[in-house]
DNA sequence: GCCAACGTTGGC
DNA sequence: GCCAACGTTGGC
């Protein structure tokens, strides 16, 4: 089974909306990165384990657990011209851009926050998250990371 | 194929 | 709101 984070900013769609949501599920749609585009294509399989990270805000971390509920298909949004991620050079029949579902899983009890899991660095030595100038919004976890994170709520 | 200019991300 | 770091674009 494979273990990813998700960054988003709660103010746009955060860990309660994706709980409101009426089958708890997202497409996780507007990923316009290629590496993050081919975590979520190439790598992301069902029932996949998720840390729904909050980021741009006050107290950046991880908020919750969720899984991939569908695997990878064309991101709707890049065909749309009203939509802000839209991408003219993604044609229907030959999709540039792609996401999946996800569905929520649980609140953590606390947030785990970025900087705890900086100040132990050396436990999560090769975790993108921490990695220098770590951008991505999608990226994966490994599965000793995830329990060594996990621990610590 | 290089690289400067530009736009975006995201912590602080 | 600032700005470092990074990805993308486009001229050459």
């Amino acid at each position: 089974m494979g273990y990813w984070l998700m960054k988003s900013e709660p103010e746009e769609f955060g860990i309660v909306d994706l709980k409101k949501r009426p089958k708890k599920t997202e497409p996780w749609d507007g990923v316009r990165n290629y590496q993050a585009r081919n975590f979520m294509r190439d790598d992301m399989k069902k029932g996949d384990k998720v840390f729904f990270y909050h980021s741009n805000c006050k107290e950046p971390g991880i908020v919750g657990i969720a899984t991939i509920s569908r695997e990878a298909y064309p991101d709707p949004t890049a065909f749309d011209p009203k939509d802000s991620h839209y991408d003219p050079k993604s044609d229907p029949d030959n999709p540039r851009w792609f996401l999946v579902d996800v569905k929520f899983e649980r609140e953590l009890t606390r947030t785990i926050t970025l900087k705890e899991i900086k100040d132990q660095a050396d436990k999560f030595e090769g975790l993108a998250l921490i990695r220098r100038g770590n951008r991505l919004s999608v990226m994966p976890v490994s599965a000793a990371h995830w329990k060594s994170i996990l621990s610590l709520e």
